[in-house]
DNA sequence: AGCACGCCGACT
DNA sequence: GTCGGCGTGCTC
């Protein structure tokens, strides 16, 4: 062997989307030049017998004792890194704090088509800032070009100063011609070519007078901007929380700022973007997981280069990079969508907060529901609670009316009161809201000779009756078989469908009264694209006179001309294992109750209940929600559940019954050792719903009231778990700070 | 995550 | 005697 003289290398750590938390090292090869590596830079990298895209992760250094095994980078893809170092230091942050591999953190701030090395370069669009001087085109020649119409009439309307975004450079576009035809005519004038930042943003519309709170809440944010600060704005519905956001928007956008505005649903998105649309002349940014992948680096690279001045979007547009970041608002933040519930599992709303810190800039949290982890930290002073009691145009809130179910004779579930009430509601030509959430026609089917029931082979559950596609159907997994009429274990045709869902329930209206117009809206009716906005148009237009459905009645649309809400069944909230149960039920009938009412017709909210006396209900419907999160943070607090103790769940599953179970017993084998105070272990046990699709679960809960315990014992206990030789056999994962027990 | 390596059953 | 099943281990 030939000995070799120490030669100095140039090595760097590059961060590889796979699911190992490592960095791995590579040479920069002599015709790179190290000085011009920043942190954060996309790679292109030899990787096993392929390549990927890495991000730098460490400044280049010269060693002498480098491995041998060491590849060489083979391109790098970005002059400059497209994150901030802000940025990068939030998602090195997030990879520690949810134990998530750096590379796939990483690889989570960027959009799909960056992440597979893409030239950071928007697609063909370019931006122009265009001045109209005047008008004289028709836009009823336009007819067939919905755009471009809308930019003349736009045009026409007010001679403006706005930016434009014009796709000139796809001369496949019958709109380009448009604007070269009038840019020949001297109709526009081209104020700024190529990319600008905002430098400052018009009104287009006259703000609101807000009352009251909306004043406070619009005057106590805007003396904190530039700093970092957390605003919880609890405002019911219809108390004008989006006027509160717009007029803060306005002040940071004036400043030549950038305002990240993110919402639980894609369903959402189109009615803010529409209204913000109206009111600002900045472009406006989406980001949801409904576009395509060219559509959402559009967005991206918008927000990223400065051009953008809000962005839209849901849970994943989180980690884009701003230019000038001025404002976050999370809206809605008491959802659940908003943690991410596979791979890597982060609260949107917790990291976001932590990205404003690290930003120094404030956060709107709102909801007309708040969490009640929010509300404690409300109450500790960590988050200052700006209340919008008000309706706006003083509608009055409505009255709730418990209506005891036990021994009362139902019509299919619904007791003659209700009944009585629907009747007169209907009379007076208002609509009713009739809620569910049980989708198909009846959870369970039995065998009324020999007591069998449809069980599904693959999942600890039933299967739920699906009349209008002659379906039986499991809701956990995708199987689903053709409806049977005689009973496989007797061969007797007594199968019965037993308890209600939203289909039969519809049946059940559509009998009572038949010459009302009904509409169904659960995830089976509205299956078909542009399906629920057709319902959503057809009952704003008056045509439906009952509105019946799941917990998708429960988010974001208002119908004013309900003054009638019934929820059928509120018992099966009250008695779940998971602590989160009655909050998820509180903010649930107060969502939904918050769809009916305005001004002049004030709702009424039936619950049907078989627990007239369940305190919980009754504090929330006599005392209001604040007191029933009150009252329930106060038992979490004697029993020391979060947010006065920490957890984080391991989970664990496998086709074999048994694997996961001893995974989880060798992982608490290697606890034990580690004599980690104020950690509680709760399991092994299997989950809630242990078979599912065919899988066995099982979970290990940890808590402790100190969550530097916890990060201390999962600091030493995470790297040794993917050495267990029970790990192999089965899929595992941890939840930091976990939503869902099960 | 991919992908190769490796040791046991049904086939030309 | 080979083709291929997916259990196990590695990727700078």
């Amino acid at each position: 062997m030939t000995h070799i003289f120490p030669e100095s290398v140039c090595i760097v750590s590059v961060a590889i989307p796979i699911p190992v938390n490592q960095l791995f090292d590579y040479r920069v090869p002599t015709h790179i030049d190290p000085a011009q590596l920043q942190i954060g830079v996309r790679l292109r990298v030899p990787f096993g017998n392929s390549y990927k895209v890495g991000f730098l992760m460490t400044l280049p250094t010269f060693t002498e004792t480098a491995s041998p095994k060491l590849k060489a980078i083979e391109a790098v893809l970005d002059v400059e890194a497209l994150l901030s170092p802000h940025d990068i230091h939030l998602l090195r942050w997030a990879s520690h704090y949810y134990y998530h591999p750096i590379g796939e953190v990483m690889s989570a701030a960027f959009p799909v088509a960056l992440r597979k090395g893409n030239p950071a370069q928007l697609p063909t669009l370019s931006f122009y800032r265009l001045t109209a001087l005047g008008m004289q085109t028709d836009p009823a020649d336009l007819k067939r070009a919905p755009k471009q119409q809308q930019l003349l009439t736009q045009l026409q309307a007010q001679p403006l100063q706005g930016i434009y975004e014009a796709n000139l450079a796809n001369p496949l576009t019958r709109w380009r011609a448009t604007l070269k035809a009038l840019l020949d005519k001297g109709l526009l004038t081209i104020e700024q070519q190529h990319a600008a930042p905002i430098k400052q943003s018009h009104s287009l519309q006259a703000p609101l007078i807000a009352n009251i709170e909306q004043q406070h809440a619009i005057t106590q944010i805007s003396a904190a901007l530039a700093h970092f600060r957390v605003f919880l704005l609890e405002g019911i519905t219809g108390s004008g929380k989006t006027e509160v956001y717009m007029q803060i928007i306005q002040t940071v956008l004036s400043a030549g700022q950038q305002v990240l505005v993110l919402l639980p649903e894609i369903t959402l998105t189109p009615q803010l973007q529409a209204r913000f649309k109206q009111r600002f002349d900045v472009p406006i940014a989406i980001s949801h997981s409904k576009l395509t992948d060219t559509q959402r680096q559009t967005a991206w690279l918008k927000m990223q280069q400065g051009i953008g001045g809000i962005l839209l979007g849901t849970r994943s547009a989180l980690f884009t990079p701003l230019k000038n970041p001025g404002l976050i608002i999370l809206d809605e933040e008491h959802d659940s969508s908003f943690k991410q519930q596979e791979g890597f599992r982060f609260s949107a709303r917790d990291v976001a907060i932590m990205r404003a810190k690290r930003l120094k800039i404030p956060v709107i949290l709102g909801s007309a529901t708040p969490s009640f982890e929010s509300l404690e930290n409300a109450a500790q002073q960590r988050y200052q609670l700006l209340p919008l009691p008000t309706r706006a145009g003083q509608a009055t809130e409505p009255h709730y009316l418990i209506l005891d179910i036990r021994n009362k004779k139902l019509q299919e579930g619904l007791c003659e009161p209700l009944v009585q009430a629907i009747k007169a509601t209907l009379a007076k030509n208002e609509q009713v809201l009739i809620f569910l959430n049980r989708r198909g026609y009846a959870p369970t089917l039995i065998c009324h000779s020999c007591g069998w029931v449809a069980r599904c082979q693959r999942c600890d559950a039933n299967l739920v009756t699906h009349y209008d596609k002659r379906l039986l159907r499991c809701h956990h997994c995708a199987h689903e078989q053709t409806l049977i009429q005689q009973c496989p274990a007797c061969k007797k045709t007594a199968l019965i469908p037993l308890g209600l869902g939203t289909e039969r329930i519809e049946k059940v209206l559509q009998n009572l009264f038949p010459t009302q117009r009904i509409i169904r809206l659960d995830q089976d009716s509205t299956q078909r694209k542009g399906a629920l906005e057709a319902y959503l148009g057809q009952i704003n237009a008056q045509e439906v006179d009952i509105i019946l459905g799941t917990q998708m009645l429960a988010k974001g649309h208002h119908f004013p001309n309900v003054t009638l809400v019934a929820l059928l069944d509120v018992d099966s909230g009250l008695f779940s294992i998971d602590f989160h149960a009655p909050e998820k039920l509180a903010q649930l009938i107060v969502q939904v109750a918050g769809r009916a009412g305005r001004a002049d017709k004030p709702g009424k909210v039936i619950l049907q209940t078989r627990q007239p006396e369940h305190p919980l209900l009754l504090t929330l419907v006599r005392e209001g929600y604040n007191r029933f999160a009150e009252v329930a943070l106060a038992e979490r607090k004697a029993a020391s559940l979060p947010p006065f103790s920490h957890q984080a769940l391991l989970r664990a599953f496998a086709t074999d019954p048994e694997s996961p179970l001893w995974f989880l017993q060798a992982v608490c084998a290697l606890i034990d050792p580690l004599q980690i105070r104020g950690v509680k272990l709760l399991g092994p046990v299997s989950a809630p719903m242990a078979k599912r699709a065919g899988r066995y679960h099982y979970q290990l809960l940890l808590q402790a009231e100190r969550r530097v315990d916890l990060r201390t014992l999962l600091d030493q206990l995470m790297p040794q778990i993917p050495r267990l030789r029970e790990a192999k056999k089965i899929r595992w994962s941890l939840d930091i700070d976990p939503v869902d027990l099960y």
